[in-house]
Order: structure tokens, then C-alpha cells, then sequence
DNA sequence: CTGTATCCTATTTGATACTG
DNA sequence: CAGTATCAAATAGGATACAG
């Protein structure tokens, strides 16, 4: 994560292939090490950012909140902050994030028959 | 890619991530930032080295050997060498990266209806 | 033609400590 | 509780030259 420079070939590269080919522009969305793991978490429901870090494993603060931002930003959970002391701050997959939730069962489904063919 | 140093933290939560959850195991095989170009262009028949490296724009003759290297050993593309002079190398999908396709396009359609709702 | 090798930069992730 | 800040490590990607 961290701030992308937004003028290195690389970040040119990524940004003609996504326009390009709009599979691999949706795969950027969904490419980060974490973003699948709290996809999964949230597919049943809102849950806060302390739940969130419990049920995933080895996930620190930090790539939590950046992946959190990341997806925020890329409109796959909306963030509500409750304005309570303690403060209390729920993430829920938006109607997007909702719609992925079909694609991945079946890339799980293809996964699970690759895996096999692998050996 | 370059080399992945199997003790690392990242490579352990990788891993770890990769054998609980499926989804995630199939996505880091489609991961790279060309694998999905190649697929693409591998889709509709095998292609030569030279076919491929002008096909897609800006990448560079390591990057695809790196990229076809690993989808190798992901059994994603099969490499068939002929001993010629000059020398000869095609590349197909396997099976399972054939398979892999009906599902692309439908993360192709989710993008493209998502990235509307992005505006 | 089909790559490899080398060196370097960009980006991602992790560990730890600290804040409102 | 829900984060930020900072520093360090690891991985991915690029440029270029060269080899079988």
C-alpha cells in the first residue's frame, strides 16, 4: 500500500491495461493480499474494525486500515463511524462488493478442481 | 517476481491465506500484473513468444518470460519447444486456464457495470 | 528467435510504538 | 477502540546488455 507514485512506468502500465481490458482492471480492485480475506468477513454482515482483526489472522493494524482505505476508496465496503465514546466504526460491503460475492464462488469452485489437477 | 524467499512473514501469510480460502489461492494464481494480458491473448489459440511480446504493449521480454515461467509452473499454459534453428516456442492454455475464461468474463462484465457505479 | 543475467527502482507488507 | 507514524524488510517490476 502506501502513496502509489503516480508517474513511474509501472503505475502507466497498470493504469493502460486496466482501461484496456476491463477483467484486469477488476482484478486490480481485488488484488491486494488482504482485501479477499475481509471480503469474506464481511459477506455475512457489518462488522467492526477490532472484529475484523480478530477473525483474521496475522493481519496487522496497519495493512487492516490501509486495505480498508484501499476498498473504501474503490467503493467495495462503506465505512460508518459512530460518533460514541468509545468510538465505534462498522464496514460493510456495498452493493458492488455485494455482487463480487457470486464471481468468487465460482473462482473458488475453479480453484478447488485446479488445485487438483495440480497435484 | 524475482525470487520469493520462502521464510518471510509475507510469504507464511500468503501461504496460510492461500490454503484456508480458495478464492484466494485462485486469485494470487491470476495475480501478476501481465497474467491476465497473456491470458487474454492466449484465449483464442497458441502464440509464439515474438506473437505475444507484440501483442502486449510495453512489456518487456523479462517480465514475459518471468510471467509465462510462473503460469508454467501454475499449470495456467503449456510451453512447447521445437528444436529448430531459428528456434521455436508456443504457448497454449492448459484445461484449467481455459476453464478459467467463462469466469473472466464475467468479472469483466462486474467491472464494467462497476466502474459506472464509480463514476 | 527466444530467452538470461545483472543491476536498480517502485511498491507492498511487517514490526513496533504511539495518539485522540 | 480505532486508528497513525515511522522505520525496515521483502517482493515486483523495469532497463539494458548479452547468450544459445
Amino acid at each position: 500500500m502506501s502513496k502509489v507514485k503516480e508517474t513511474s512506468v509501472n503505475y502507466e502500465n497498470k493504469q493502460n491495461l486496466g482501461s484496456e481490458c476491463t477483467e484486469i482492471y477488476a482484478v486490480n480492485l481485488i488484488n491486494g493480499q488482504w482485501t479477499l480475506a475481509i471480503c469474506c468477513h464481511l459477506a455475512n454482515g457489518k462488522l467492526r474494525f477490532g472484529e475484523l482483526r480478530k477473525r483474521i489472522p496475522n493481519i496487522t493494524e496497519r495493512m487492516l486500515t490501509l486495505q480498508l482505505r484501499k476498498m473504501e476508496a474503490n467503493k467495495l465496503v462503506k465505512r460508518t463511524v459512530y460518533a460514541e465514546v468509545p468510538p465505534r466504526v462498522e464496514y460493510e460491503l456495498t452493493k458492488s462488493g455485494l455482487q463480487l460475492n457470486p464471481i468468487l464462488k465460482q473462482l473458488e469452485e475453479w480453484g478447488e478442481k485446479h488445485r487438483k489437477t495440480i497435484d
